[in-house]
DNA sequence: CTGTATCCTCCATGATACTG
DNA sequence: CAGTATCATGGAGGATACAG
């Protein structure tokens, strides 16, 4: 019940709409791509139907995806970033490769931003 | 009990570091400043004393912030970003900056990042 | 002033099973 | 294939009181 959905910071308003456990990691393998929801649950394989299903309609209400369903037996539904979704890039960008300075210095495992 | 810390993206690392309730807007207030315990209470009204040091001891582990505590009565602590928290301070502005580009489409209440 | 120490609540996430 | 339904749970976060 919280009295008005204001932020002290738009950061915070940005954290609010990639901040969920596999959005980023959703808006990642959509960038130049168009996937399907048991592609993207093999790409992210800790996610749980339900949760994808969840964090999907989440982006798609933030405006961030687009959500296609082919009326076809057997279902086909394919993801997409919206152009608004696709501002949010550099953002993600400037996030990974901070990221990836952070985990060399750490070094536990590393995937490269390097496709981007 | 995570068998391992790894990411399947530096983007999780990121968020990891500064995804906490209330470390963005840490890191935000203490960009080009130094400020004490309080100080940080009275601009981040909402968080409790408890809320705080949590936040602000995790922010030091990773290296993000100093601490430095003076050894005078009444207590005095401050609080600063160190070379490393400074260098997020970029991602910081991408975030800022898209999150002010979103809130103007929502437009509920909006503090500029002009300051930086 | 700068914190700790407890206790408690709730919600995000997970596990599992099922459906059109 | 692309989800939904249901139940369970752990831990982040909150409330309150107290301490050096």
């Amino acid at each position: 019940m919280k009295p008005c959905q204001s932020f002290q910071c738009p950061v915070e308003a940005t954290l609010q709409l990639i901040g969920g456990k596999y959005k980023s990691l959703i808006l990642w393998h959509l960038i130049g791509k168009t996937l399907r929801f048991n592609e993207l649950g093999k790409l992210i394989k800790s996610a749980t139907p339900k949760m994808l299903t969840q964090q999907l309609r989440e982006l798609e209400n933030d405006g961030l995806i687009n959500r296609v369903v082919y009326p076809v037996v057997p279902p086909k539904t394919e993801y997409s970033l919206t152009p608004f979704g696709e501002s949010i890039i550099p953002v993600l960008e400037a996030m990974c490769n901070w990221g990836n300075s952070y985990l060399e210095g750490t070094a536990t495992c590393v995937n490269s931003c390097s496709s981007i």
